[in-house]
DNA sequence: GTCTATAGTCCGATAGAC
DNA sequence: GTCTATCGGACTATAGAC
């Protein structure tokens, strides 16, 4: 292939990269921080170890990679979506995120399985994990969300947050079921329908 | 010591072996499956992996016996309980449950991390969780809730449950908290007071 | 950018002494 | 029932050739 002069557009590397950074959230999500291993990764993306770690500096490196640059990106992309809005509606902010989040079942898988993973201070993404619901919740109690008179807002937040990583793992467990679908049922008992009428 | 002729109680057995469960419960809990080895297990418990293997058979049996032997019978207590009610009251249920959970973190961590490692149907313990979530709900379907008339009954368990799971998991992160607060926010939330005025 | 080779550690499990 | 010793294998990471 050395006759094109195309102008060798470092495709190989960043090829590798993203293949790499893709078998690292199916394994994270399979197997966990601590049951994955750079072998498997390699042998995934058909290179050596030493090959996936010249992209990655080192096992902790890759976790941080893929948290920052795969996972975090959608969901600011969403909170960013309602900030502007005149009157917010949380039901419709809900169900956007199920929507995104039913198309991407391995990135869900990872979060998943690496929250619960570092529940655990001493795991290396604790402090991500913790961070991320902390600021979740700041950020969305800012927003003058439109919602019938009675509602306390925080424990709405809490529970509804709550709610859909329990309806997530249980789609996992059963992916032939419809995520959409299975949300529906959930926004209909959160926000029971003469009280939430005209609110969602 | 054969000159005892004390009935040999077997106690140093016994000891051993529920040391090794309680420590495997804290391991798996905060490691999850793959995380755990049986050669930190056995410094916890101050023996050698061999003698760890003598009493449990394998790792994968270490599994097996904790989650049938140390976790199933919590639940089943609690179902149990509620069978022979009449008018039975859901809210109380969960607030029954919630107690149970409060008092054993441990527990909870424990099943909360495998819970999440086990979407992989390659893990050991994938089928133990399947059938826990299928029988549960069957189980709490034959209940005659006492409810308001327009309950939608199966999907108020599903997302009550599911509920339950994120709120458990935010808890373990920041175990200062008191859970049965956390939950008393989420119930007001998911059967609202003018709604299920006398329900709960 | 990808490889081979290697260092050094840890793993689960077994055999057999006591 | 607990130990020592050991097998065979997997792991992360580094050094250095190409």
């Amino acid at each position: 292939m050395l006759h094109l002069n195309r102008p060798k557009k470092r495709d190989n590397s960043t090829d590798s990269r993203t293949a790499i950074l893709n078998a690292a959230v199916v394994s994270f999500g399979e197997r966990g921080y601590y049951g994955t291993s750079l072998q498997k990764i390699a042998n995934t993306v058909g290179m050596t170890k030493a090959g996936v770690l010249h992209h990655v500096g080192s096992k902790e490196g890759l976790l941080d990679i893929v948290l920052d640059e795969v996972y975090d990106p959608c969901t600011e992309t969403i909170i960013n979506n309602f900030r502007m809005t005149d009157r917010p509606n949380v039901a419709r902010m809900w169900r956007e995120v199920v929507a995104i989040n039913a198309k991407r079942p391995e990135q869900v898988h990872m979060f998943s399985t690496l929250d619960a993973e570092a529940i655990d201070p001493k795991h290396p993404a604790h402090e991500y994990f913790r961070k991320r619901d902390q600021n979740l919740l700041e950020e969305m109690l800012q927003i003058p969300w439109y919602v019938p008179g009675s509602t306390n807002i925080g424990a709405l937040l809490q529970a509804g947050f709550s709610m859909m990583d329990g309806i997530q793992l249980r789609w996992l467990r059963a992916p032939e079921r419809d995520l959409n679908q299975m949300w529906a049922e959930c926004e209909a008992e959160l926000m029971p329908m003469p009280m939430w009428e005209g609110y969602r």
